[in-house]
DNA sequence: ATTAAAAGGTGAAATAATGCAGTTTTTATT
DNA sequence: AATAAAAACTGCATTATTTCACCTTTTAAT
């Protein structure tokens, strides 16, 4: 490697993205991936990908956690889907949309590797168990968040926050305690629902010792109550 | 063809699935697929795919209305999404799911054939253009429901109505007047509120002239006017 | 044609959720 | 360490939504 390649914040021999693909493909293509690859650094609060631009690369995002993030015609905000690496974003564009649909948002500090879609695109072409594989990643992203998605649907703001806090500390945290990486506003365009119900409904959770608030940190002392409430609302 | 062959309801020359898969693969592949395919009707009502059921095909659904349905914990259901024909339904499962996430129901007689999945994923392997449509055909209708979901998400009532009644008449009836093939209480379910509310909001559109509604009978008078309130609500 | 069952509809009380106006706490900046 | 700005929090009035009890109309079954 000579010194004028791109800064190298780790290497990439140790990354899950390349033991992945060379199950698949041989060590040339996949450095031929490398070559158009760069390492970049997200501090919590960037904007990794951002809603309407021409979708030209993926994220394979090695460390961190991630929002996808939809604003609407009143520059509403909502929060689709939270994800946390590893993971290949910015493929729900992939097979057929151009732009992003939506923005993908650092929420606590990342590290990854962005990746062309063409270049990746010609390789899976001539090796499908490669694309099946990657479209396996990209899909798994998508599918995590149609469980919010009902969540949100047909339950109440109990319901819904019983169920984001479940998904939080089994997803994302692994965990019964955790910091929040959200704010309260944050938390409320997840939940859909204003950012003082959240405040009330995480009080009154507390209060009752279903869970422990303290500022950002939570615990949740009754998995078993919090399934409970997301069952019944 | 001998006369043992399936009850054929229509020619498979006429079929969109076919020309659109010769552009792709060799007749004598699609003849594979053809062999392993069954012309079926359903009528309004029927379950043409159960939600927990083994996916071990596709449907091509050439003609009529379906609704994708969730059935929850509770038993409380949930409608998705809804899509016409033409379109290539159960393929949510393609990548990475073994079993229906959701039920899929027509809400309109209809027709289709059955795809084999493990043949179409065979000829898809060996003809990665091919493999590209049939994802796009897939994940349109999946990428078609997004949009319900962020309506449903942080809009309230008024404004998801509006929502379903527009979608209802540019991307199903593509038309201002329709006849509905959902029941109040399948309106409901869609747009994620009570019966009751949905016949108070129906009423109050009706009363104030920006909708017409005569039973299942709907005209939109005014779409300018429910795209304010979508927008607004 | 009669009856039962399902769907459509109504208004009002009870509950849930929002939005406001303000205070307190935390975080970031100089 | 002081200040400003952002986020967290509170209680309450307003608005939205559900639920209930009940009635009417439509649809399906005998």
């Amino acid at each position: 490697m000579s010194t004028l390649d791109h800064q190298r914040y780790y290497n990439c021999d140790d990354c899950l993205f390349k033991t992945i693909s060379c199950q698949y493909i041989q060590k040339d293509e996949f450095e031929k991936l490398r070559a158009k690859s760069v390492q970049l650094r997200y501090k919590k609060g960037e904007v990794i990908l951002k809603q309407g631009a021409k979708s030209t690369h993926f994220l394979f995002l090695r460390k961190g956690i991630i929002k996808f993030n939809y604003e609407d015609e009143n520059g509403k905000n909502l929060i689709l889907s939270i994800n946390k690496a590893p993971a290949l974003i910015g493929g729900a564009n992939l097979v057929n949309a151009e732009f992003n649909l939506f923005s993908i948002c650092a929420i606590e500090d990342c590290e990854g590797c962005t990746i062309d879609v063409s270049m990746l695109t010609r390789i899976a072409l001539g090796n499908t168990l490669y694309l099946f594989k990657m479209l396996q990643f990209i899909t798994d992203v998508f599918r995590s968040s149609i469980f919010n998605f009902i969540s949100l649907a047909h339950k109440q703001v109990n319901g819904r926050i019983a169920d984001i806090l479940i998904f939080l500390s089994q997803n994302i945290y692994a965990n019964n305690a955790f910091v929040l990486s959200l704010s309260r506003q944050e938390f409320a365009e997840f939940a859909g629902c204003s950012k003082e119900n959240v405040i009330h409904t995480l009080r009154k959770f507390h209060n009752e010792g279903v869970i422990t608030v303290e500022g950002k940190k939570i615990t949740l002392n009754d998995p078993e109550r919090l399934q409970k409430i997301s069952k019944h609302g």
